[in-house]
DNA sequence: GAGGCGTGGAC
DNA sequence: TGTCCAAGCCT
């Protein structure tokens, strides 16, 4: 694995070629939380971002939480941001502004589970630690043809993974199974000819790769209906801020009613007025259920009392930090208008 | 353990 | 215009 990934792995912005003395532990940490769930194409752009407005734990500690916010829009999984500047705090007041070294000290910070932990000690500091994230799940149970489906099969890949990580190269090692996973050992279609496991590979062997690893079935997603209320004054809409925890957790946002198994029209909107239901759907997957949104418009004059939220300048709204979903919801209002 | 938690790309 | 799923974490 060591010697394919001196020859194949991939360049990229927080990454320090093969070999070479490890990369900041900021800049590693930093791509790695961003790394969770989401593809390398779609992290590079915004850790340029954050590394250029924030170079290291202290500038980030100090950052404001809307400027983070904001600056994490599109990203996805926005906990992920709450927990990035949560542990940067942390590190900033209570490490000396640098992160402990030791994979158990790691895993206390927000943010950081068991592969965080694990490919931060490994990749930044050279500890050797078992990573184990979807990637390396794929090669190992196919590199055993583990017949067990996951999640259940967690533990087993886990002590599988640990047997064939060395103590040598821990963080290359961690990266060269990911490498050969996103590159060649892929979910559909793996490229066996390129890979150079295949000859230990039980399911290249038995000429089934793509069956593993084995999963258990998924939930149907359900559908659910909400509005998205733009109330509008003086050329500009209402925002408002979204509770700090839970779906779309502390990020700026339209206003919008319950979301519920039929339309709820305009239930929940932000005042009381001359609410229009337009003819706009807004459809937007989410994980566990997907939403289907209506637009329902007002105008005040200037004299209205005191609303929740921020009046926001339209022509601005590229600015404002809205997640795709409210996004969405803002390209429907300008193709109703 | 299982479910909440975003978004976009591949096919 | 459907399914899967990506360098997971938290409760």
């Amino acid at each position: 694995m060591l010697d394919w990934y001196d020859a194949h792995a991939r360049v990229l912005p927080w990454r320090a070629a093969p070999g070479l003395p490890p990369p900041d532990p900021y800049r590693v940490w930093l791509s790695e939380v961003m790394l969770q769930q989401t593809q390398v194409a779609a992290v590079i752009p915004y850790f340029e971002t954050f590394t250029t407005r924030w170079p290291d734990f202290a500038a980030l500690a100090a950052a404001d939480d809307a400027d983070v916010m904001s600056a994490w829009a599109g990203l996805g999984y926005y906990a992920r941001a709450r927990n990035l500047l949560a542990a940067a705090r942390v590190v900033a007041s209570a490490h000396g502004g640098r992160l402990p070294r030791d994979e158990a000290a790691l895993r206390t910070l927000p943010g950081f589970g068991a592969y965080t932990a694990a490919a931060v000690a490994a990749i930044a500091f050279g500890q050797r630690a078992v990573v184990v994230d979807g990637n390396v799940e794929r090669v190992v149970a196919r590199l055993f043809a583990l017949a067990e489906p996951l999640p259940g099969a967690r533990a087993k890949l886990r002590y599988l993974a640990d047997s064939i990580t060395p103590d040598a190269r821990p963080g290359d090692f961690a990266q060269a199974m990911m490498d050969l996973g996103a590159t060649i050992c892929t979910p559909r279609s793996p490229k066996c000819l390129l890979c150079p496991l295949a000859n230990q590979c039980d399911a290249r062997r038995a000429g089934t790769p793509d069956a593993y690893p084995v999963k258990a079935k998924k939930a149907a997603r359900p559908v659910r209906h909400g509005t998205f209320f733009w109330l509008e004054r003086e050329g500009a809409v209402l925002l408002v801020r979204r509770p700090p925890c839970g779906l779309l957790g502390g990020m700026r946002a339209l206003p919008t009613g319950p979301w519920e198994a039929v339309p709820p029209g305009i239930d929940g909107a932000p005042v009381a007025a001359d609410w229009t239901l337009r003819n706009a759907t807004i459809r937007h997957v989410f994980t566990h259920f997907e939403l289907h949104g209506t637009l329902a418009t007002a105008t005040l004059g200037r004299h209205i009392g005191a609303v929740e939220g921020e009046w926001w300048p339209i022509e601005r709204l590229g600015e404002a930090g809205l997640p795709r979903l409210f996004a969405k919801a803002v390209e429907a209002m300008e193709s109703v208008a």
